[in-house]
DNA sequence: CCCTGTATTACCCATTCGGATAATAGCCAA
DNA sequence: TTGGCTATTATCCGAATGGGTAATACAGGG
């Protein structure tokens, strides 16, 4: 159901993509673009601060640095667009996506990551993510970036368009077999996968097979790699 | 042979380590330390060069963001400092590190991470690092580190304490026995792994077998999940 | 020179794994 | 209601895995 709707976005990226784009200059003139910046990194934001600030239509009106400082500096500033860090210790950006879009179904949220791992990068985009960039993005780009989505737009970078050929065909794992993944990476036999499940090991072996089919991998050391290379699975 | 010449360290901070430090105040009247910040993401490099630039005496020379701009911007700069992060597209830290102390064997180097491994921080120590610090570090630790490491000293933050006890009872694999981790994570069974090394399928068994006995762990799944954790595999 | 660690190979053996196949039941969407 | 996905269980079976033990060879440090 997710592949379905996602399949046209790729072909029909808001007006103003390209060279010439009108909503820059509308933006420009009328009131500066309102800023929130999440990371957990002073450094990042005071980058980002930085270099957003030099903008003279953009305006960094708050930063936090965890998803709960997230949320409150949201309600308390309801800025135009927000730059949210993936990953953050306590909580995860998605989390704090999630939440802000649920009580401002109108947010518009552009995430940043680091990786690019696929798990994630779905994940911000059902959650109604406007963006997903990578850290490495140039200045000019991701200026541009967010006076797109400042203005409406979406943008969903290289990263997109690279994942998602992959992702179409990988099916994505079921909440027990997500468990189950958590505990190969354990080094958990079947039995006592079972065990810890509390089902029988014949289960858990099903569960395992559906992992290694779906990952399409031979066993559970290279399900782990994937795991991790797809953002499944976490450094702990 | 690590673990004898580690220990002493910690408990032997160079004299300043403290409140009252006189290197600093010597430093700061006679002449700006002379800082090179690498690292790939320009919105981090972009935070470190305001944070560190609003310090008097301390002067971003030049920037750099992947291994080999780091090498040659250090020899055009000679920098007092140099703060080098660890994961980098195209060579890692640690080869820029090593790269760097082999030509100027007095270079004092902080290296930065986002993630606290352990391997990468032994790594660093072996290579020489001055320093290893978290991404994560607070303002006030970070210009103490660096004056601190300006002056001569090193700085093996919390992360480092944290670290040693856990390395010195597990041992470091071999060369053989990190293909082979390599080959594990790739889903290969003994017998491919044998033909991928060349030797004969015990003998790849034999380096698994050494593999989990070494990392502690039960399986190759959960070799796998802890080579990731320790750093010995890296995201590709 | 001896000891340690690495790399190599080999054999035995019980356990585990992964593939194939199949059946039941619940839930949700078309 | 029907079809599909998930979760559950089970059985069969050959291959792979992990543990134990041991031997050889070579290199490097003490």
């Amino acid at each position: 159901m997710r592949a379905l709707t996602l399949v046209p976005l790729l072909i029909s990226p808001p007006v103003g993509r390209g060279v010439g784009m009108p909503d820059t200059m509308l933006a420009k003139s009328v009131r500066p673009i309102k800023l929130l910046l999440v990371d957990d990194h002073s450094m990042v934001r005071m980058g980002f601060a930085t270099l957003l600030g030099a903008e003279q239509d953009f305006h960094v009106a708050a930063e936090a640095e965890d998803a709960e400082q997230a949320v409150r500096a949201y309600r308390e500033h309801t800025p135009d667009v927000t730059l949210l860090d993936i990953r953050m210790p306590g909580g995860s950006g998605i989390e704090a996506l999630t939440q802000i879009r649920a009580e401002f179904p109108a947010a518009r949220i552009v995430m940043l990551t680091t990786y690019d791992l696929e798990e994630p990068l779905f994940d911000a985009y059902d959650a109604g993510a406007a963006g997903y960039l990578l850290k490495s993005v140039k200045r000019a780009e991701l200026v541009a970036a967010i006076r797109l989505v400042a203005g409406g737009g979406r943008c969903f970078g290289e990263v997109f368009e690279n994942r998602m050929s992959t992702r179409v065909r990988r099916k994505r794992l079921s909440l027990r077999e997500a468990e189950t993944l958590d505990l190969l990476r354990r080094g958990l036999s079947n039995k006592d996968i079972g065990i810890a499940l509390g089902v029988s090991e014949n289960t858990a072996k099903a569960h395992v097979k559906s992992i290694l089919q779906k990952l399409e991998v031979a066993d559970r050391a290279e399900a782990v790699a994937v795991g991790f290379q797809l953002g499944l699975l976490q450094l702990e």
